[in-house]
DNA sequence: GTTGATGGTAAGTAAGTACTTACTTTTAAT
DNA sequence: ATTAAAAGTAAGTACTTACTTACCATCAAC
């Protein structure tokens, strides 16, 4: 039931338009339903979500539902599997690799942390369902855990473990150092979408969170020598000690 | 702190011994209810919880729940006020309070993220309460978030704000550093209470957690003339002294 | 020992819930 | 036009859910 490489290619089917009837061919609508129901898990999590509720928000019968999926589990399956698999790294292996190729620890660590927090912006629905199903213990969540959360932390480790190598930072756990790094992310991607929408604590676009996070943790690694290549937003000035002029956020 | 003492005094009912019949006297009761549903909501949720399965675990009838608790959802109210009211930040403010009186920047972060991991370990059950309740967007989070959340964020930021004043630190949104630094803690301890548990991935005590956090963090936002007192792990070398003096970086 | 308040229960109820069955309509290839 | 498969539905079923009702049990104080 679980793993079911629900994705397959769709053979070459004709043609997939709408079908004037509001009728649609079997995969089409499969993948309206799995659209729907995650939307819909991911905010009021799997068992507050009936599967009336999805059959209506699709326009269609319960037992349309239940043809697709024989249970509602797999249907959560099926979106989980979806989402899961679909090389979410795609865009952001590019600029990565690229810094890596280049050396550039700024570049990396910035492009990482810009692509993670473009990614949860744009897939809040499925973070939502990710914690949901953290939460829910569902099983699923234990591959997705182990497909990206550790391939990324792992990711992050061995870049570290060579830079210390080469002498560009201090002696300290990779590990750590990942673990903070990815926790600055995720944690304002979480209070971004969940706890604090209006942006009332602080209110920063990605692209910039991502270079002081990355500036906190390469001044936080890096071997006590020093720093800031390209970095710095405040120009520095000789020895203004703070005239903080920038309004900051109450 | 305030964690209610299991066995409270109650206010000066004669006496609360258990009663033979084991019948319980109301407030007892109620307190027990609350406990046990609270430990049952964290596991599975408020919607995937039955008022069953808490008189059950209870070990009184259903009916009996609904005598202490008008409805399900003033038993949840119940719980999440409780714990949201009572000053949760008892031990830490003793512990950074010293800490600021003695102006050491290491040990007031240290000593904040210790707390902050010990209370999240020690509270597991609310932490997972806090979440579900954040997802399925219950009110009552709210309440917390403001009393608890951000009164943390807001004296972090007061306190790196005056830091940056005495010049001990560089010029950067105080909010940025603050979410970074909370960042790092709250996803750890999610990590190690959700997605983790066998801690395959780094297995660290709180303690050293607390430290290494604090050193990236401080190493982070210092003036460059730069840190380390008992950083440790590196061995400061002459070189160290060389640069005393902030280089104009570029 | 009666009383009255309180702790407690067994057995409901009405509204959901996931999932089925038995049936009709549409489509597209013969 | 025929047909068979696929898309669709209305109306179930068996069970669970939050919450009630009507009644019993225990205990402390007269």
């Amino acid at each position: 039931m679980r793993f079911e490489l629900s994705k397959q290619v769709i053979p070459n089917t004709t043609e997939t338009a709408p079908l004037a009837s509001g009728r649609m061919v079997g995969e089409e609508r499969r993948r309206q339903i799995t659209r729907i129901a995650m939307k819909l898990f991911s905010q009021r999590g799997f068992r507050g979500t009936t599967t009336k509720e999805i059959a209506q928000a699709a326009g269609i019968s319960e037992a349309m539902v239940f043809r697709h999926f024989a249970t509602k589990d797999e249907l959560y399956a099926a979106i989980l599997d979806d989402k899961a698999c679909a090389g979410e790294m795609a865009e952001m292996c590019d600029a990565v690799a690229e810094a890596v190729a280049r050396g550039d620890d700024r570049a990396v660590f910035q492009s990482l942390a810009s692509a993670m927090l473009q990614h949860h912006e744009r897939d809040q629905d499925f973070l939502r369902l990710l914690l949901y199903s953290a939460l829910e213990g569902h099983k699923l969540f234990a591959m997705f855990q182990d497909k990206n959360v550790r391939e990324t932390a792992q990711f992050i480790c061995t870049y570290i473990r060579e830079r210390q190598k080469a002498g560009a930072l201090r002696e300290l756990e990779p590990m750590v150092a990942g673990r903070a790094f990815i926790g600055m992310i995720v944690y304002h991607s979480l209070v971004t979408t969940l706890f604090d929408k209006s942006r009332s604590l602080l209110d920063i676009e990605n692209e910039r969170a991502a270079h002081e996070f990355t500036e906190i943790l390469l001044k936080g690694i890096s071997k006590a020598t020093t720093p800031a290549r390209a970095a710095s937003t405040t120009k520095q000035r000789a020895q203004s000690v703070a005239h903080s002029k920038k309004k900051q956020t109450k």
